[in-house]
DNA sequence: CATGAATGAGCGTTCATTCAT
DNA sequence: GATGAATGAACGCTCATTCAT
């Protein structure tokens, strides 16, 4: 079963969604068709099960090395989440963006949970340099923070681009300014 | 042939390229699968048609609402950018999304013009702001903002919060504050 | 009409019979495809009327160079014979062989008397040269050298090799040998 | 596998090339279209398949009944070489006609090597009662025999008459003598 | 359990033919 | 008459899925 699993991941890296057949998995991973119908319902059940496999990893990557600090500077500690995120997408990168944007979601897919963990981790770093106590503002804060680093890693990634440093820094750049922006401003409002 | 266009559209942007099939596309137009060959010499032809006229629109939207203008607060200009942008993907999302990810593209699209366009107006944004001299960071700068955008508008839009005032004033803040930081970072640099 | 059919054999003769298509025909005749079908009922009407043509510029070209006469050697007789028969394969060798291979026989073609009217000619030749006075052996008889001819000059034509003298000679030399033999045998019947 | 070849010929032989459609042989065949194609990898695969197993059975035929012999008189030994022709065209004429003249050439396909030997065999007949030591000749005349029996045997399949004795005698009279005549020749050559 | 030959709906595309203008 | 846009049956071919072995 892993052995189908191994080879639905490579077919569906290398060639897509469009030329996922069954019968090319079944001969990647050297059983008959008649074997893959066995352990999974249809096409989409592969998929699925790929995805959930891939999500997994993704949410571990970001455990081991991404998650929020409370020590060290806010340099450091964004460098650390960032070093999480492109971590992830160093897992694999072609994967990930098959099952993203071309796989279709399957009905029973709980990629909402998953998005909902994703999420939360920002909204971890948001809330620990806010004191808006505006949990609604923070809520959108968090969702534009993923997505502007998701949006910028994965441009990256597509360009071959995800070890530079000097990307790095300038994404970095770019989360530790939005926060320290958010810090000011809460500030101010407390102020006033 | 503009219902055929208008078919195919809705075929494209509802059910992605996967499930675009030109029998679909005719009879959604209401027209037979030779009629649509008369037009178009095949699938992917008419899918390019598609593509120029989006991407068409989008540099109009972007003209119209989003240059960079040099009068104003650094807020005020970033607002009329993101406008631009956020115009853009209120055009049609779902067939922005399906444009990009899913179809392919044709040997003689002139796709590449449009995106080194789509990113001149970031470079544009960065050097306005940037004073380093050093034309390979803005490059960096530059693709690392269009990306950041990209990836808060492409999710807003998923979402439907395309229209959300919150969502903006989030956005344009983390643009100014990645703006603002790298105009103090020049600063710095200059005077050291 | 006739530039309907002209650009008809342009097509036949370089396309073939798969390639025969009437929006083809009408796009080289400079004519819509309603007009093609003003004048003829379908594609195998146009077909068939090329055909018709076809056989009377052979039989044209048979009378002018090609009837046997009864004056000169059997060598220089037979050789005017094969002239003419080589004359009309140079006509238009492509279209012929065409017409006789590809292009299927429509009910009413009268294809039939065509061949009859061709294979009398070779009667004629094989009763000036026969005594055996056997209307069925002579019949068998002008059909083989028909046939035989025939073979040899669509082969030749096939390869370019129509206007080869030495083909030529060995063509006159064939037909001259089988007359000869019958003539001899004849003679050995009488006698005996 | 040999069902769908077999069908494969049936409608090959009865419809022709141009109706030789993969649907109807599978129907013929009695099994689906998925399955002629889990056995070849197009149309014309099967097509060549045919032609293939066809000039085999060509060869074959000729092997056993037609090779040249140098005993015997020279009628018979003709009448040995026309048996083995006529034996080839029993075969299965029409499937013979089809092939050569409709079916296109593969680009895999052997054809050439099946006509050099085939029409080596003529050469042999030729060399055998020549004299001439002219090899360029000699080819030609080799060619114009090959070419008149295939006529005459091509235009008996087509009419039946492929087991008529008559037709037999004819033809084997055309053959020797052309034969005898080249004989003849030579020696008239050689004295003078 | 594993197999893989068999299935057949459905794809992209062509082209003979029609008919409103 | 002449036109040519429109038609749609039929082609070659693919691939998710089944089931007898």
């Amino acid at each position: 079963m892993d052995t189908i699993i191994d080879a639905a991941i490579r077919v569906l890296e290398s060639r897509g969604w469009a030329d996922f057949t069954t019968n090319e998995v079944a001969a990647v991973a050297g059983v008959s068709v008649g074997s893959l119908y066995q352990y999974f319902a249809d096409k989409f059940a592969l998929a699925e099960m790929i995805r959930q496999r891939h999500l997994g990893s993704v949410l571990d990557a970001l455990s081991i090395s991404g998650e929020w600090s409370e020590s060290g500077t806010l340099d450091e500690r964004v460098a650390c989440l960032i070093d999480g995120v492109i971590a992830v997408h160093s897992i694999n990168h072609a994967l990930h963006r098959v099952l993203l944007d071309e796989v279709p979601l399957a009905a029973r897919s709980n990629y909402g949970d998953f998005e909902r963990e994703y999420q939360r981790r920002y909204r971890v770093v948001i809330e620990s340099s806010s004191k808006t106590r505006d949990p609604a503002r923070d809520d959108v804060a968090g969702r534009v923070l993923a997505a502007a680093v998701e949006g910028v890693v994965h441009a990256a990634a597509r360009n071959g681009e995800l070890d530079s440093p000097v990307l790095k820094v300038e994404l970095v750049a770019l989360v530790c300014a939005y926060l320290r922006n958010r810090i000011a401003f809460a500030k101010i409002s407390l102020t006033s």
